[in-house]
DNA sequence: TATGACAAACCTGTCATACAGGTGTGGGAG
DNA sequence: CTCCCACACCTGTATGACAGGTTTGTCATA
């Protein structure tokens, strides 16, 4: 009748762990007791407590090394990725909702992104541009150009979760990118694509966030645009 | 020297795993092979069988249960809140990104579901920022209704990834919203806020986009305001 | 024939133990 | 003082055992 325990001493673990994490403020790096030792502490088997600790680590909350203690992990989002390449595979989202997400966040992160970026960071994603128009015969590493791309300019904008949610999208990316590079299938479209991202690298390293947001919202337009003509629902 | 193998059998069963869910098609509610059966096709043993489970489950990916049989899961923001709650307490991320990222996602969202928003969505809208109103005394109760007035707001905007990313943030935000409504020290500020989510519900509910993105906009101005007057970084 | 109770088969949760192999450190050799 | 190595410590994986849940087929009863 009643669901009142999540129940389990793993779940319990888990808890004990993340609140040793808090009250003893771990950062990143830190790291954690022996499976043995919590296992004492906590009075509950070494199964228990590795049980939990892969937990958090599926999370990314901690970091396993054989041999070597648990740490506390930097964040990161290849957790988030296999989580949204799941809502994708079991049809829960659709790739046009995921560049509804993605045209919304890219568009605040490109204007951050050309107020805040590094002298640095304009010229690299210059040469991201670049490499891209060179790699254009070439989809797998055009692909993994223009993710780069992307993730650059979401680090740019300054805000770590913007970066955490356009990494959580690269996984599903992957799998649906060549679809929309093969529905390009004239060369002037193919170009369009690629001028397009020319066109924010340069209004980002200009440090002009209205060109930017109009070069990038045209991006999704013609991504979008693509992606529908393939069938994609 | 190299790294090749991101190293374990606990790994390679992980993946073995969501490599069976996607080449079987599994929807979510189907079940998985039993421990013990798994433990034999990939000749593991049932520990390691059962540390992959658990890393899946904590991804939200299958869901376990005692007695039965794992199942795939639907698609749940618990892993991301945690993930989110982790990066605020490691001082990854702070709270004003977190309120930068929900305003660029709820202006959407409000701008959706007013919209697609469904008629029992709306009437829902306008009872919770009635409730909130009459809730104006019991912070802990108020909280989660601001809470429940958000979550709605983001499923109606019939994207499951923009509740999926609202849902995120409701672990810290529970954190936090205490401080903020703290600082709403006058009477006339907190009227503005409950207010506000009156706004947002009736523009919602007369399906004017255009107003509910103003009245949104105006909500997190204020409530970044009311959030800095604390000093939260 | 339909129903409902029950027991057996099946499964997961937790524990104890064992051992292989990776890491890190202190102390001894040079 | 430096370098190297053995040892103590730790994680990864396997096995076996047992206590509860869950499922299912069967059988007695209506």
């Amino acid at each position: 009748m009643f669901q009142s325990a999540p129940t389990g001493l793993v779940s319990d673990t888990i808890g004990a762990i993340s609140r040793h994490i808090r009250e003893n403020d771990l950062m990143p790096g830190d790291r954690l007791p022996s499976e043995a030792q919590m296992s004492k502490d906590l009075n509950v088997s070494r199964t228990v407590v590795r049980e939990a600790f892969r937990s958090l680590a599926a999370m990314r909350i901690i970091e396993l090394a054989t041999g070597k203690r648990a740490a506390v992990a930097q964040i990161d989002h290849g957790a988030m990725s296999l989580m949204i390449e799941h809502g994708v595979h079991t049809d829960q989202i659709n790739v046009q909702q995921i560049y509804d997400v993605r045209r919304t966040i890219e568009t605040r992160i490109v204007t951050l992104a050309a107020i805040r970026r590094s002298d640095a960071e304009a010229t690299e994603l210059l040469a991201l541009a670049l490499a891209m128009q060179a790699a254009a015969d070439e989809p797998q590493k055009l692909m993994e150009l223009d993710l780069a791309f992307h993730m650059l300019l979401a680090r740019a904008s300054r805000n770590p979760v913007f970066a955490l949610i356009v990494g959580a999208f690269q996984g599903i990316t992957r799998q649906t990118w060549p679809i929309g590079w093969k529905s390009r299938s004239t060369q002037a479209s193919r170009d369009l694509m690629l001028a397009t991202h020319g066109d924010i690298a340069r209004a980002v390293a200009a440090s002009d966030p209205q060109q930017a947001v109009v070069s990038m919202a045209l991006h999704f337009d013609e991504s979008v645009r693509a992606l529908l003509s393939a069938g994609l629902s």
